[in-house]
DNA sequence: ATATGGTTTTTTGTATACCAGAGAATATAT
DNA sequence: ATATATTCTCTGGTATACAAAAAACCATAT
């Protein structure tokens, strides 16, 4: 055999649906969705316009974005944004508890020095960074989390229930006085982890997010409150 | 006022992607995908022809069967029913474990009694029944942890990943040695949210789904190892 | 001015036609 | 007979046309 130079495939799954569905996600995940002033409503037409393309891949995408809890289509009326209530949200980040608080159980002698490192990066900053900084790190810590369980469905499923709370996770993360609880919840949490402490570290995990829920339950009057 | 008729809306978004939706998932669902002889594959066209409808509708359905994991699309190839491997369906129980052990967990202090007495009927029956109605009474157990959870999403979510569980449980769960000591779990699970203790509740139930993934891994042999 | 009834417009739902890639079947050359 | 090239068919992808329902609009009668 010859030796060549070795190239991967990189057709992957060129489809425009594919694509759509990725850029009206990100799009939709960036929209400040409680804001009086955002339009909700997603026109498939001028969407499909836009972009150049014909109405049936664009529907395609959005009934998998429907699947998916992030608009809601409603027959011959027209396709909207979803703007989750508080019991919604709240119930969404019961669900991230559970499968974040089962992920650090699984990470717990399962992971190497080098990734407790990269953890402990991540969520243990100071608190003089930005807001905003803070926020991508606290992301991120719970994104490594999920990372260091090895089990590939937990993550992908926290993930999915995260994009749906993060819109109102960063309207509600305004408020400076959690980011310091945060930071030490975070560094009991790498301990727990690095010590090999499953059922602490999950306890950890489980409570640090339940205790966002609270928050969330009892802040959100701040937001609008009108549902389609 | 004046009193008049009181009407209920009729109105339940009768759409045929919808209804397409339903009768593919639940057909998918009931499919014995391990049998060496299932088909697996499922053709747009002659789905459409079978109801008597065009192939717009069917599409849009699979597409959110696509995005629930139930079938593959593969452009310009076809659509198969898909199969998981032993390593995936592990990790969903994973997954599963998470879930109905925050539900055992919220249940704890937040039942009634007659929630109770319901739960026990369910899942303490005596192991003279057949494997059918055993196996059946045995999903309506764990759907009734999630329902008393009283958290939508929770349940919602679990019910989606029981969803793509259920071929490989059904197929695993032959073994009539495993009837007895479920029930014994069961028994003690149904004690400890009687008894509020939500720690304890929650970590029974964890323990014996986990129990499964592990069963699980063992006895995987015995199915079709090759995948799409 | 307001309520009512019909009409027009807007928007999604569905059907149909055509396109392009993948793979099987066939033909051809060696 | 085998290897290679070609064609043919099958399948999903995309575009477009039309149907149907909802909402907006408007005219008219009271």
């Amino acid at each position: 055999m010859e030796t060549s130079i070795n190239l991967e495939p990189l057709r992957q799954t060129f489809t425009l649906k594919e694509r759509i569905y990725q850029v009206l996600r990100e799009a939709i995940l960036e929209m400040d969705i409680y804001s009086k002033d955002t339009d909700l409503r997603l026109d498939e037409r001028k969407i499909a316009q836009q972009l150049g393309i014909s109405r049936t891949p664009v529907r395609e995408a959005l009934v998998r974005l429907e699947n998916e809890n992030l608009i809601e289509i409603r027959a011959r009326i027209g396709v909207f944004v979803k703007k989750r209530n508080i019991e919604e949200v709240a119930e969404l980040v019961i669900v991230w508890a559970a499968i974040e608080s089962m992920a650090a159980r699984l990470a717990c002698g399962n992971v190497t020095e080098e990734e407790v490192k990269e953890l402990e990066m991540i969520g243990v900053k100071d608190t003089s960074m930005s807001q905003d900084v803070y926020s991508e790190a606290n992301i991120m810590f719970h994104r490594k989390i999920l990372e260091l369980s090895k089990c590939k469905m937990l993550k992908k499923i926290g993930e999915d229930i995260f994009a749906q709370i993060e819109p109102a996770r960063r309207h509600a993360m305004r408020d400076p006085s959690r980011t310091e609880q945060s930071i030490s919840d975070h560094a009991e949490i790498v301990n727990a982890i690095h010590s090999n402490q499953p059922e602490h570290a999950a306890n950890l995990v489980r409570e640090h997010t339940l205790r966002l829920e609270k928050y969330i339950r009892k802040t959100w009057k701040n937001l609008d409150t009108e549902n389609i």
